[in-house]
DNA sequence: TAGATTGTTAATCGATTAACAATC
DNA sequence: TAGATTGTTAATCGATTAACAATC
């Protein structure tokens, strides 16, 4: 599996072509052409091609893509044949909303400890699992291996977590504040930004609007 | 303003300045040039220009451009001075939790209701909103003007409700499942799919690994 | 073998960056 | 006016699409 420079234009979308294709093998779909699949995700075949073959031949000339097969590659690209061990920092909505999200458990994403400031919170139990004082997140990250750091907090206390966070070792944070978290260029940050998600379809909204008068 | 064939890359950042701009305005901050902007956004000035230029001359040459009209026009580009009226499909914890944040309401999103089919539910009240089932959604709608509706429910559920309201003329989703809708072409969806923004994390974390080896 | 479809190269398109003349 | 910085054109870079030879 040879990959190098793959551009995130390209990672974007593996995420989608995964569903896609486990679809497809739920419905027990055993081969599917380029083209087959690009009217189905509406992209064109091309894209499709290319996009594969940045890791590789996954396909057979005048056969197609086995899906099975394609299915299992992708999944290995992104990693979700290792586990991940999570720890969840805010344990309000948004945090019990993700813990409680069992899809991404059988994704090999395993939340191994959850955190809160609330004391009115700690020792509370999510989906099993103890909610526990920030005072001990450092320890707790340390002894437990962790990966991911997610934070589902407000802003200011998410730049002092990521600070934190960096401070004993972590590798990479899952951001759902609203800020750019800055932090060492080894680190790696995925961004949720909800409210800029949903101010780009207000733009649209009115942009639709504005454009028919 | 005039607006057209404006990319969705550059709509894309948008919402970060905005967010950057009332930072400034909040610290005080009267004018800056798109160099400064460029150091603090970590993107380049001539990008900055470029991208408000989309929308006419926001700046004057020798001075830069004026926080507090920038970050008011760019509201304006955004669609923020007018208000949206929401429903909220699906009360768990992720509905809940984008009921329970405050800060969609200061930018004009207002949620008017929200539906689920669990009966337990039904007539407990989230942020002062009773929860309603679902057989009054199409009557509601209609009734209170609403914008834009807001999926957060599992992905079967939430290809039947996105049908149900296209039927009743809805013009906007904001879509939490992790499914594509199916909707007609004057329909905007705006998709936040959690999984696949963890699978890209999880994609660079791999990819950060084994390249050290 | 003939037909189908990939893998891959080449052409096109769009987005980003650089450069600089216009102008405050 | 001189200096600064925009608005805008031109150059570069990267991503997407088209085309086709390789090959199953």
């Amino acid at each position: 599996m040879e990959e190098k420079g793959i551009s995130q234009a390209v990672i974007s979308r593996l995420p989608r072509y995964f569903r896609y294709l486990g679809e497809l093998k739920d419905e027990g779909v055993e081969r599917i052409s380029s083209q087959e699949l690009s009217e189905i995700m509406k992209v064109t075949a091309s894209q499709i091609r290319q996009d594969f073959n940045n890791f590789g031949g996954f396909g057979q000339q005048g056969y197609g893509y086995n899906v099975e097969y394609l299915y299992t590659e992708i999944g290995k690209i992104l990693g979700l044949d290792k586990k991940h061990h999570l720890v969840l920092i805010g344990a309000g909505n948004l945090g019990q909303a993700i813990a409680n999200y069992m899809n991404f458990e059988r994704r090999g994403f395993l939340i191994s400890g959850i955190f809160d400031v609330n004391a009115a919170l700690i020792g509370k139990k999510v989906r099993d699992i103890e909610v526990r004082p920030m005072e001990e997140l450092e320890d707790f990250i340390r002894e437990h291996d962790i990966d991911i750091g997610v934070l589902t907090i407000p802003k200011n206390a998410a730049v002092d977590v990521a600070n934190r966070l960096v401070k004993c070792g972590i590798k990479a944070m899952w951001n759902f504040a609203h800020v750019d978290l800055n932090v060492p260029e080894d680190v790696l940050v995925e961004n949720v930004h909800l409210s800029d998600s949903l101010m780009k379809l207000s733009y649209n909204i009115n942009r639709y609007e504005t454009s028919k008068e």
